[in-house]
DNA sequence: GACCGTTTAGGATGATTGTCCTAATCTCCT
DNA sequence: AGGAGATTAGGACAATCATCCTAAACGGTC
């Protein structure tokens, strides 16, 4: 692409459309997203669109690997540097109040996509699947470093099973309070954890 | 209603349209559900449903009321009897199990809604957070009954938001022996509350 | 058997959707 | 300046959607 002419701002719209797209199958989902919504919030024409995306799904695909990026990047982030790896689990646990604002308006933005895309039957859910993935593994990692290899995938499970049942229900009753209280007590479980309690409860 | 003249199956089709609907809403979503879909399921015609529902928020409400309705059934039936109050959450805790193949597929029928009806900015939200409350204040009513009463609420919301994210992660990952492993994990949780544990952790 | 309200069927309507085509504009290179 | 390819705009297209209307069928009452 771009051989010979042609300016180079095919691939700044094409980042801004995914960009746009992603925060707009966040706040409204994906289905209830439409072409003109974000041809609207990126400031194009529609028809501009079949241009850089044939399909909406292939706009999805976009999404999905522009997430996948930024996750990686995330974790990678958090891995770097003198961190302990229980320090690094509570960067974990503290997006929950970092993003806490958004998450109490749209939710989790892995575990409702993944929903949506569940409930549609739609081929791209195990991208979605591959975002929990990446934090499961990370999290892996970092409990088979604090020496709980054998229950390291168990307590990343448990982990993030719990991080997404307080996004739920934060979302469902507004409440940052509960947000605050159950990160307090996930710390408190991690030091347990870290302390090298006999299982997962 | 049936004043006079007319038959009985007006009725009849309504709870059969708001049963239909009701499974397609959990299976498919709410939005992506047409009353196409709901007719056919049914077996009338499309506009049959203009006599009995004149929107299709109509429809939304009505499904909602009734799993109100059931839910707080099934939350009658649990008090009953001479179950404990650890032996009710117990069974509360076990829906996991028991409609495990379900939520593999669609999720939690009450976290799914919420979630959909958040990202469409639906009036009916607090139609499903209500369903959210039912099983909340149950939950709490149970753990006061424990003698747990200054932290009844927040242990409610707790094992709420655990449940909600088992869900979630049982149905990204299509994992069964993770809804066992962690149904083990709340019910050990839930003995050492009924012992009286200071905290919730 | 005629009447009346209830229930149903089937299609019309306007809006919105994803998709696609075509013509204009832009940018760089010669 | 002029040409070639990249990029954009705007509208056409069929399909689908929720909604609405009208006419037919039903069931009990007189």
């Amino acid at each position: 692409m771009n051989q010979g002419g042609g300016s180079v701002g095919g691939q700044a719209t094409r980042d801004q459309i995914i960009q746009c797209a992603d925060q707009l199958f966040y706040q409204n989902g994906f289905e209830h997203t439409s072409f003109s919504d974000i041809a609207a919030a990126v400031g194009i024409s529609r028809g501009n669109f079949y241009y850089h995306f044939k399909t909406k799904d292939e706009i999805l695909d976009a999404v999905i690997a522009h997430r996948l990026d930024a996750t990686r990047a995330l974790l990678a982030r958090w891995s770097a540097g003198g961190a302990t790896p229980v320090d690094r689990i509570r960067s974990f646990i503290h997006i929950l109040i970092a993003n806490q604002a958004k998450i109490m308006l749209y939710g989790c933005p892995v575990g409702t996509l993944s929903m949506e895309l569940a409930k549609l039957g739609h081929g791209a859910q195990g991208g979605a699947t591959q975002l929990f993935t990446l934090f499961r593994d990370w999290l892996r990692q970092q409990f088979t470093l604090l020496g709980r290899g054998a229950q390291a995938d168990a307590l990343a499970l448990h982990l993030l099973a719990r991080s997404q049942g307080v996004a739920t229900l934060a979302q469902a009753f507004r409440d940052e309070g509960f947000i605050r209280q159950e990160v307090e007590q996930m710390c408190a479980w991690l030091a347990a954890q870290a302390a090298g309690a006999p299982g997962p409860g």
